[in-house]
DNA sequence: TATGAATGAGGATTCATTCAT
DNA sequence: CATGAATGAATCCTCATTCAT
C-alpha cells in the first residue's frame, strides 16, 4: 500500500544536520531549496537565493547545513524516499500479472505527485555533483526503484503479457524518463489532471509493452 | 529522408560569430563544448574545460566567441536544426495514416542519432539560460517539432486509430521526452543498437497510442 | 620562593570581565581556551572548539566574556604573572653572583612548569593581536622579567663571571626564547623531566656565558 | 660547503605550480607572501594584502597559486632547502671534532640569513596547517636537519667534549629553538650584526654542553 | 591565431558576536 | 546560566572575460 504523505513539505526529509529543535525551519529551508533549484537549477542557484526565500541571511542558513550540497543530498534523499516507498503493493496486486502491477505502481507514482513537492523529483539530474559517497547512497536508491520496475517488466515478458524481444532495461528507462520528465513541463490546471495524465502513462505503458497484435 | 548529415561533427553548425578562417577549429571547438556540456552541464562546464579539450588556451578561445553562452547557442540551434531536418517525410508516407508516420518519424529521428553527436540534444535543459531572443529563436525551432507531432497526433485521433482520449500535448510532450531522453543513458553497445532501440520506442508509442482494445 | 600556584588550572587567574558567580566555570574556561590555542594557536582557535571543550555552546562562552580577546589577555597575564612570582628571590640568592642568581632562576622558573597550565606562555606570539592598552600592559610585565634576568646578565659581566663581550639584551632573549621554546617540543616522559630539563638549560646557560677559558 | 644564496628572493623557491613563464612575478609573489605572512602570521594574512603587495588584484593571485596554503607551503620548502644547504660541510670540517663542527654550523646557518629572506623561518610555526602530506614532507626536510645536529651532539659526547649526561634529543631542539628564534626579535643594527650574533650563539652552546669543569 | 597574464564581479563559507527565551 | 538561532562582516576562491604582445 502507497504510504501517505505530508502535502506541502519534503515527505522524506532526513533530520538537519545539527543539533536543531526548530524542525519547522529545516523543512521550510528544503522547500526553498527545492523551489530555487527547480527555478534554476543547482548550480545557479545561489545560497542567498535559498536565505533570502526562508526570510533569514545566507550566514544564517549554514546553523542548518555544511554545504550547498546538503541540500541537493537532502532533497536527493526526499525524493528518493518518496519513490521507494511508492514501490510499496497490497497482497492483491503482488500477486497479480504484470500489466496490472505495473499499471498499478504508476497510478501510485503519480498519486504522489500533488502530495510531493515536485522539486523532489527534479535532482536527478544533478546527482552527478554530490561527492562520491552521497552519489553511491543516492544511486544505491535509484537502483532499487529500478530493479522494481525491471522485474516486473521481466515478469510480463516471461507471461507473454509483453513483447518478448522487449529489453527489460530499456523498457525500464523508458517507464522512469517518462515519469521523471513530467516535472519538466506539466503543471497542474482544471483541463489536465495528474489521475488523467496518469491514465494516459498507464495505457501507453501497459499497452506498449504488449506483444505486437497478430493477425 | 532529406538533408545529409556530416557525420562527427555538429550537423548544421551555425558560423562562428567572429570572423574565423579556421572553420575545422571551429568545429572542434563545438564538439568539445558539446562533450564537456553533455558530462557537467552547462552551468559547471568551464571555459577552460573547453579549451584544454580542444587543445589550446582558454583565453583563445574568445577568438571564437564573444561569450560562452555563444557555444550554449550554437549547440542549441545544431541539435534542433538536425532535428527539423528529421520532419522531411516523402511523399509516400505524407499521404500515410498517422501510425505509419509517427513511425517513420521515430525511425528518421533514431537514424540521425549515429551521424549526430550525442550532445546536440542535450542543451534542452539549459535553454532558459539562453538570452531572450536566442532562447525564442531555440524556442521557435522547438515549436516546430512540436507542431509536426502534434498535428500527426491529432489525424491519428481523428483516423481513429489512436484513442480519442489522448491529449495531443501532453502525448506530444511524452513522445519528444522519450526520444531526447536516450542520450541521458544510452550507449550504443553490442546488445542493443540504434535500430533496436528505435524499434522499441516505435511500438511503445504507436501501439500505447492506440485506442483500448475492446472485445 | 614566592607564591604558591594552584595546580591543575591558570595560576594567577584574572577575574572573568562580566559578573560571574561560577569561578570554577571560569577557570575551566580558561583552561579550555590555553589547550586550544596551544593546539592550533589563536586565531584559528574557533569560540566554538572551545566552549565544546567546556561542554556548553559557544553562544553560553559569552556570559563569561566580552570577545574572544578577553580570553587570549587572561592568559597572557596568567601566564606572565607566574612568570613574575619567579623573580622572587630569598635574600641568601639576592646576594649570590650572577651564574648562581641565573641558575637560581632558570631552577624556579622549570619548577613552575608542573603545576602550571603549559599554555600560559604559548600566548607570547599572539601578543601583538591585544589591542593596545591591554598589550601594553602585558609588554610591561614581560619587560620587567626581561629586566631581572638583563641586570643578573650584567652583574655577571661586571663580576668577571660572564664573558665581557656578551651583548646583555642578546643574552637576556636567548635564555627567554630558550625557556619558552619548551612548551612548544617539551612533554614529559618517563626518561626526562623537568628537572633534568631545567639543569640542562642551567648548565648551558651559566656555562655558556662564561668567558672562555684560556690556558 | 655552504651553497651561495641569490639575495632579495626566495633562495630555493619551488617553480610556480602554473604553466608560468613569468618566473620573477612568482618571486615577487612569494616575497610578499613571506613578508605579510611574517608581519601578520600565515592565518591573519589575507590573500588581498598579498595581492596589493605585489600590486595586482587577489583574484590574479590566482593565476600562479590553488589555494592560499601553497604560498605556505613554498615558502616553507624554500625556508627548510636553504636550512638543508647548510647542513654540506668541507673536508675539513668533516673530519673535525665536534665542538668544531657544531660551530661551524651555526657560522654557516647565520651566514644565510642576510642573504636570505628572513620570513623563510617563520613558516615552522604554522607547519601543522598544511595539508597532510605537504606537512610530512616538510617535517622530513626539519627531520633531516635534526638529524645532523643531533649525530654531532652525539659525537661530542663519544669524543668527550660534551657532558656525557646531555641529552642528544634535547640539545638539537635547543639549538633549533635558539637559532629559530633570532628572527623573531633580531633586526641587524650597527650595533650588532649577524657575525657577532653567531659568535655569541657558538659560545653559548659549544662552551654550554662541554662537561663540567672539574677541580 | 594563440598566449600569458590580469581582471573583477560574484558566490560559498567561516565565525565572532548578539539576543530573546 | 545556558541555549538555539540568527547576524553580517570578512575572506577564500572561481571563472567568464579582456587584452597587449
Amino acid at each position: 500500500m502507497a504510504t501517505q504523505h505530508d502535502p506541502e513539505s519534503v515527505t522524506v526529509a532526513p533530520a538537519p544536520p545539527k543539533g536543531t529543535l526548530n524542525g519547522a525551519r529545516w523543512h521550510e529551508i528544503l522547500d526553498a531549496a527545492g523551489e530555487i533549484f527547480q527555478e534554476k537549477g543547482y548550480q545557479a542557484a545561489r545560497i542567498e537565493d535559498i536565505a533570502n526565500r526562508v526570510g533569514i541571511l545566507k550566514g544564517s542558513l549554514y546553523y542548518y547545513i555544511e554545504t550547498k550540497e546538503d541540500l541537493l543530498y537532502a532533497l536527493s534523499v526526499a525524493g528518493h524516499s518518496t519513490g521507494l516507498a511508492t514501490l510499496d503493493e497490497d497482497d492483491a496486486t503482488r500477486a497479480a500479472d504484470a500489466p496490472t502491477r505495473i499499471g498499478a505502481f504508476i497510478e501510485r507514482w503519480m498519486a504522489t505527485i500533488p502530495s510531493t513537492p515536485q522539486y523532489a523529483r527534479v535532482t536527478e539530474r544533478d546527482v552527478r555533483l554530490l561527492t562520491d559517497q552521497r552519489r553511491a547512497a543516492v544511486m544505491e536508491m535509484r537502483n532499487q526503484m529500478h530493479q522494481y520496475v525491471r522485474k516486473i517488466v521481466e515478469q510480463g515478458i516471461a507471461e507473454g503479457h509483453f513483447d518478448a524481444t522487449t529489453d527489460p532495461g530499456v523498457a525500464t528507462n523508458s517507464i522512469f524518463e517518462l515519469l521523471n520528465s513530467t516535472s519538466r513541463w506539466f503543471r497542474p490546471t482544471g483541463r489536465l489532471s495528474h489521475d488523467a495524465l496518469g491514465a494516459f502513462y498507464k495505457k501507453l505503458i501497459v499497452q506498449g509493452l504488449r506483444p505486437e497484435a497478430t493477425g
